[in-house]
DNA sequence: GCATCGTGTCGAAGCGCTTCGAAGGCGCCC
DNA sequence: GGGCGCCTTCGAAGCGCTTCGACACGATGC
């Protein structure tokens, strides 16, 4: 391995010339500058992260802490990594991948060691069990999603209670009186996901406010749970026109099932889905959807983490607003 | 932040008295042992990475290289990612998370700065960019896939080869004289991922020898490609009675269609699905299927590198034999 | 009783980099 | 022409840890 001092005595400066040339903290002459940069060409020389890590006490690598459950729509946590390591590698800095399975533990090791300089959390629960740790690290964090006490944290996620309350409002709005939620599997509810809670929240509220009868039902993945959902709900309610599905994989089978029981979408049964747009450009029924901004929340966070290691950019929650597409998948309510 | 030498100070004893505590490579009398334990609780102590990095040169990282694609069915990426981890985290190793789309770079940077003891490589292509780097990179590599050249190299993979000859089998034992293929999006096979290619060879030649017509078609990501898809096969191939599924995504949308057609599983038509476990059960019918071992090859990969890390284990190519599961999907060819 | 050995502990020398204070050389002003 | 200040560069002191050689001490063998 070519060290710094190495390029030194090969460019003739010293090391801590070297140095400056390749953090640019000092001035240094065109000439000495071209010297160097080319005998680090010429060495191959990259410089030790350890070492790096060791003298400026940081590390230039962003923890991302994600959950591997099967038990949520997989892609979008996908995209949302993609986006922040891609945001991240844009800004200098590495990442180092968490399993939300390891919780608390994990916190503690980076924040301790000083592996990462930051972290982003996600899949976040309302009472999370690592923010106590995370209020108190030295290290900046940002949660995407939202927990019940966000004080001392920054926080970015979609605004939930203003996705359910659209979903609503844009069924009602087409004259549907009775509309059905096909949710997030039980297990999903139980430890309390924020985003899960918050949306089934503005669903109500909004059904209040409008009159409109609504109904829930949590639903596992796989074509045969949503099966057996769907025919609960219209056995409930069997004037249900309206669905929204807040389960991803939930749409496909929904579709298929609908179509199985010869009721037309939209002619005779509307669906809003909360997905990704490529999911609702890629089912059968090109669907009408409030899209999950994975990307975006992606971006967002890295460039408060970035922020925030560079001294400006203050503790915040950002709430995206939710964007509401009409596509093929829904219409007037029959009569 | 607490250090090494606040330990020892608070227990009494020398810094490298502690460090041995820590690392076990050097007897310790229970009693300081015990000492050191209690002042290491006390005081909440987290050895520094970037100090043990220096100076023992070992990150105790292992870098992922991971595509970030959505050509390619995500949850499968993202099973294999989970494994890696949480093994990884097992023999006392984080991950760093590098995307595929960074290309050699990332090699150079990764081996170039000990930013990490090791690479697992996911998404390779039979002519890699990246091997060259590898090949003579100091820090050992393991493939998850299979280049063409496998000189000097560590893979583990799913024999393809031998799973497309599975599956060419299986329908071909159960009287289907023509099948055909739903492939991956054409980008796949423009890049030359090994494991398409591959799979579709081993279709291929057992098609030869069994005297079994053969169609491939290479299919997009969603429904309205499948259908596409599926309309040219029944178009130019009408007695097809047999469906090999490469793409998993391809699954739903092709079950429904048959549905649609009128073409009942498995009696008029037989589906086997290269798929994981997961999915093949998920499905409307549950599918006979080559199960993809997603969580064992990034386990095996684990394992190898720490092989390797720790001395013992020598390049290799593991190669794992498929397994198709019979289940609802597939039966007999109708006369 | 002396040499021998093993066990447990310490001290010191780095690992490769950053960063601070200082110094050399130059032009410029009064 | 001496002093001042600026620009550029250097040297040295760490950052917190690992690791090697050495040392002290008690047990063992003859």
């Amino acid at each position: 391995m070519v060290t710094l001092a190495e390029v030194a005595r090969h460019a003739g400066v010293s090391a801590s010339t070297v140095s400056y040339v390749l953090s640019g903290k000092r001035s240094i002459s065109a000439g000495t500058r071209e010297r160097v940069e080319r005998s680090i060409q010429e060495l191959g020389y990259h410089p030790n992260a350890g070492a790096r890590a060791l003298a400026s006490s940081k590390s230039n690598v962003i923890a991302l802490m994600m959950p591997l459950r099967t038990d949520m729509y997989v892609p979008v946590m996908m995209e949302i990594a993609v986006a922040v390591a891609t945001t991240a590698r844009g800004h200098g800095y590495d990442v180092l991948l968490l399993t939300r399975e390891e919780g608390p533990a994990a916190v503690r090791r980076v924040t301790g060691s000083g592996l990462a300089d930051a972290m982003i959390l996600m899949d976040v629960e309302l009472d999370d069990d690592r923010l106590p740790l995370l209020r108190e690290a030295p290290q900046p964090a940002v949660l995407i999603g939202l927990p019940a006490d966000t004080a001392g944290l920054t926080c970015v996620d979609l605004d939930f209670v203003a996705t359910g309350a659209l979903c609503v409002e844009h069924l009602a709005g087409l004259g549907h009186r009775d509309i059905a939620v096909i949710g997030e599997a039980p297990a999903v509810y139980e430890r309390h996901t924020g985003f899960a809670e918050r949306t089934l929240e503005g669903l109500r509220a909004k059904a209040r406010e409008l009159d409109v009868r609504l109904l829930h039902r949590p639903c596992e993945v796989g074509y045969g749970p949503t099966a057996t959902t769907l025919a609960r709900i219209f056995d409930e309610r069997p004037g249900t026109t309206g669905f929204v599905v807040q389960n991803e994989s939930a749409v496909e089978p929904l579709l298929g099932l609908l179509r199985l029981r010869g009721r037309a979408v939209p002619e005779d049964v509307s669906v809003v889905a909360v997905c990704s747009d490529q999911v609702a450009l890629q089912a059968s029924v090109r669907l009408t959807s409030v899209s999950l901004p994975a990307e975006e929340m992606g971006r967002r966070a890295v460039a408060r983490i970035v922020a925030k290691l560079e001294g400006h950019g203050a503790d915040a929650v950002e709430l995206l607003t939710p964007k509401l597409t009409v596509r093929a998948s829904s219409g007037p309510a029959p009569d």
